[in-house]
DNA sequence: CTGAAAGCGCTAACAC
DNA sequence: GTGTTAGCGCTTTCAG
């Protein structure tokens, strides 16, 4: 089963691959009659152009990269959804990769991206990575590239964020408006943004709501996992301040916590309120559901490939990269591990 | 920043574009001296063959696609990974698209892969996919393409798969073993066949113990959704039999199931048993933690890109292709939703 | 050991 | 309206 090609149709019709490469793309100086033939007998043999042939010539590929630090994960399979259908309605098809949350790989993959020549890359940076250079290189050659969630402020390019100060804020807000007054935080570990960002957050509405900060009633995990959160939940239980809320920095650091006082026998909400970070599928079926904070991850993706897009056509453009930075904003998904709010008022995101 | 290309390099060095291209690849017929400064010159200039020509003079892109009904999906995502990282152990980058569970889509999801001219396809099939035509012209094409997790045995290609039938009589086994004598089934629509073989793995672990198959104890879900799981729970405490154990077809339906037990006040394990199927992480934190059956995703991905490839190989070597099917053997994995066995015995995949 | 030349399939400038 | 030609960047004979 050869290949059918443009040759062949211009053979069989007995025109020119010229005039068979027009009539295929309605340009306006091929006759009407010789469009419709040239399409007839395109269609009949299902020919379809060769991509590498067409990419050689126009210098583009209609692909993209994105690389995650893990796929198997509910935040970030959203957002490559997003990505991908974004992309597909553009007529961009995506290569997904994922660095493990490794440097070194992260570094290699991004390598394997510009080797294939995708048009730009989508990036979320691995919690492990503190240099940027790779990416700054890939930047300075030109290359379109759009960081998302997992961004540094030292790289010069598009973003798509969201505001995860303001939004801890909140959250914490909200456990202060169901009344409660000792708020511990279960923290991330010290580097990433988002870590320093969601503990800022927590520290700024406790003082904007005249509560004391104490550094005792924050704790932090390494893992950020459910084991995690069930560990520190005696660690709470063991401190000398009554607390009767908790912000942790996801949902499964929250839900580790939440069947580990569970067991203890208090009562969620009641004896302690808890709220989450992520709004992940399983706050849903938790005893009591869990309140968190809603990180639309599916919005993200779309946004941050609609920003890759108008750095590509920038640069066949010529123009100068606009690099924009989008927030996304989140709310406050209330459910039962929090009480009801005492005062009724509109949460900004 | 013009891009370095072949010519540039032996431009500098006054060598031809042969010479240098062969001295990249280290031909036996170049001397060590041309071969040492030509890639010296290719390091310095940071030099990239460009991977369109290449493609198209070697006719192969080195891109493989996958496409899957879901991706924000516990078991996909796991598979996504296993093909991720097996491609890109040997090379390959992955294009990724979702169906969305629709047939069309899918349709249109395989044309964009072949225009795109990868060296093969991944796919599993959509529930709602009940022609294979569209499949089976790509096979017929000789595009490498291998089934993976949704199936059809109408398709002649080859495929990775779990066995359904056995695992469901495993699960419905282990129900039996633990002391439960009257076991419902709630099972997924009439017709994807992961459905039809797990509840006759179901009926037949019952023949086979002796114990009576009853129509009325197997209960028929649409959406598979936790809320599916939730009201059935209902249904089955409404039933004149003595229910005492449940096989689920998916956890998502069990532990719907279980909440709505819990929120009953029946015991469990002890008034009643449940089984899920997937392993999903959120069996780990339902109270109690739920029994399941675990689906290998991750081993299953691998394996089926290690099939692809093959048959890429095949293709190229103008060899016939294998058809290969490779069964993926799952295994039960008791939490706290079901009673100790009363019979030691292993369990056989 | 090296290089000239052809060609993968397509597109676009330019001629007729 | 249509065809000629050149060329995208690379690889691979084949001749020297």
């Amino acid at each position: 089963m050869a290949n059918v090609t443009l040759k062949k149709i211009a053979e069989t019709l007995g025109i020119s691959t010229a005039t068979a490469s027009k009539a295929l793309k309605d340009y306006a100086d091929i006759s009407n009659e010789t469009k419709r033939k040239v399409r007839e007998l395109a269609q009949q043999l299902n020919y379809k152009p060769n991509s590498f042939a067409q990419s050689l010539r126009n210098q583009e590929s209609k692909i993209i990269g994105l690389i995650a630090p893990q796929i198997v994960h509910h935040f970030f399979a959203n957002i490559i959804k997003g990505v991908i259908d974004a992309a597909e309605a553009k007529g961009y098809l995506v290569i997904i990769l994922q660095s493990g949350e490794s440097y070194e790989t992260e570094k290699k993959q991004l390598q394997l991206l510009l080797e294939k020549n995708v048009d730009g890359i989508l990036i979320s940076l691995s919690d492990r990575t503190v240099n940027y250079k790779h990416v700054a290189d890939i930047i300075k050659e030109g290359i379109p590239v759009v960081l998302y969630d997992k961004i540094s402020k030292l790289l010069d390019c598009s973003k798509v964020i969201i505001d995860d100060r303001k939004a801890a804020y909140n959250a914490t807000k909200y456990l202060i408006e169901t009344g409660c007054k000792n708020i511990a935080h279960i923290r991330g570990p010290l580097k990433p943004q988002t870590t320093i960002d969601r503990f800022l957050g927590y520290k700024k509405a406790l003082s904007d709501h005249g509560l004391d900060f104490k550094d005792q009633l924050v704790f932090e995990t390494k893992n950020l996992s459910f084991e995690d959160g069930y560990e520190i939940a005696d660690r709470i239980l063991a401190t000398s301040d009554p607390i009767d809320g908790v912000f942790a920095f996801t949902d499964l650091l929250a839900t580790g916590a939440l069947i580990r006082f569970n067991e203890k026998g208090l009562k969620i909400p009641e004896d302690i309120s808890i709220i989450g970070f992520s709004n992940w599928f399983l706050t849903k079926i938790t005893t009591p559901s869990l309140s968190t904070v809603n990180q639309p991850g599916y919005e993200m993706g779309q946004k941050a490939f609609q920003l890759l897009l108008k750095e590509i056509r920038n640069k066949r453009e010529n123009k100068e990269s606009t690099k924009e930075i989008v927030e996304i904003p989140t709310t406050i998904i209330p459910r039962n591990s929090t009480k009801p709010r005492l005062i009724t008022e509109k949460t900004n995101n």
